[in-house]
DNA sequence: GTCTATAGATTGATAGAC
DNA sequence: GTCTATCAATCTATAGAC
C-alpha cells in the first residue's frame, strides 16, 4: 500500500459512502462526512454521484447468495432459508438495516420493497406454484423479516445471544409449516 | 367550534407533532413545521418540551389494549393476538413505523426496544412460563413484528388488500405453533 | 404565556479556476 | 479530474422584550 497510489476518487467515494450509511443511516450521514473519509472533496461527492440520494441507492444494494435456496427440496427450504440468510447476516444485515430505517424517503422506500420482493418473496413464490400460494409466500416473507426486524431493528439480546442452531431449528420449522402444511 | 377558543398551546403542539411525526417521520419533520400546524410560534415548541427529541418520545408511546389477551385461554393466544394487532392496526401501526424509521436516533431505539418488549414480548412471556419459554417468547414476538414490518414498513400491498380473517387464521395459527407446539 | 429576532451551526448543491 | 469558494436554504435552540 503505497500513499497517493491506486484507488480512484470514485471509488474511494463509494467505499466511504457505503460505510457511513450502514453505520449512521442516510439521515445522519451527511455529505460532508462521507467525503471527509474518503479524503476526496466534498463537491467530487456530488459530481460524481448527482445527489445523495442517488449515492445512496447505488450504494445500498444488498444481495442475498440465493443459489443454495433453490438447490434444496422444497422440505427443507424452511430451515435452509432461515440458515443462509443468518449466514449473510454480516453483509446483508447493515445495508437492509440502512433500507428500513431510511423507508421515511420515498426512493429508500421503494427500493426496500423490492428488494423484500426480490430477496424474500420471489424465491419462495418460486416454490409453490398453485393456488393458495402467493398467500403463503408472503406470510413466510413476513415471518423472514420478523427475524431480521428483531435481530437487528430492535436488536433483541436475548435472540442475538441464542444459539444460532437452536434459532434455526426453532424459527426454521415455523416457515416451513407455512411453506408445506403438515395437515 | 370558536376561533380563538379553548385548547391550549401547549395541546395544540402535542397534537400537531403527533400527526406531523407519524406522517412524515422525526427526519422529516421540523419544528417549524410542527409550531405552523399547531399554529403557534417555532420557539414555544421547544419553550414547552425541551428539544425535539423530547417531543418526539413524549408523543411517540404506541400501546395496545393487551387486556383481551390476558383473558383468552393459552391455546387461543396465537390467532387472538394477531387479531388485536390488526384490530388496532389504525392507532398503532402509524407510532410504530415511526419508531421504526427513527431508530437510527439512539433514544428512538431505546424506546422502540422498550415497546417491543413490553408490548410484545412481556404478555407472551407470562404466558410461557417454565423451560424454553424466553426463547419461544422471543421467536414468537420475532413473528408477530414480521407481520407489522411487511405490512406497515415494507408495505406488501397483497397483504394488505388480503382477507384479514385469513390472514388471522394462517399467521395466527403459526403463532399458536411456538407457544404451544404440537409435538 | 407568547412573541420577535437571531444566534450558530449544518445542510445539499453549484460555479468556475486550475 | 480536482479544487476553492460560496450560495441559499434549513436546522435546533436561545435571549429577551412584552
Amino acid at each position: 500500500m503505497v500513499r497517493g497510489e491506486g484507488v480512484p476518487t470514485r471509488e474511494r467515494i463509494r467505499s466511504a459512502a457505503s460505510t457511513l450509511f450502514r453505520e449512521r443511516g442516510y439521515a445522519r450521514s451527511s455529505v460532508r462526512d462521507i467525503a471527509a473519509l474518503a479524503e476526496a472533496d466534498a463537491a467530487l461527492v456530488i459530481r460524481h454521484f448527482g445527489s445523495k440520494e442517488l449515492l445512496f441507492l447505488e450504494t445500498m444494494q444488498p444481495s442475498l447468495d440465493d443459489e443454495p435456496l433453490l438447490a434444496v427440496p422444497l422440505e427443507q427450504l424452511g430451515r435452509r432459508f432461515v440458515e443462509v440468510v443468518l449466514a449473510d447476516a454480516d453483509e446483508f444485515s447493515d445495508v437492509y438495516l440502512a433500507l428500513v430505517r431510511g423507508s421515511g424517503e420515498p426512493s429508500i422506500a421503494g427500493r426496500l420493497r423490492t428488494v423484500h420482493e426480490e430477496t424474500f418473496v420471489r424465491p419462495l413464490l418460486a416454490r409453490l406454484p398453485g393456488q393458495g400460494g402467493e398467500l403463503r409466500a408472503r406470510l413466510a416473507a413476513a415471518l423472514i423479516g420478523g427475524l431480521l426486524y428483531s435481530l437487528w431493528v430492535v436488536g433483541d439480546e436475548y435472540l442475538l445471544a441464542a444459539d444460532r442452531h437452536e434459532v434455526v431449528e426453532r424459527y426454521g420449522s415455523l416457515l416451513q409449516d407455512i411453506l408445506t402444511p403438515a395437515a
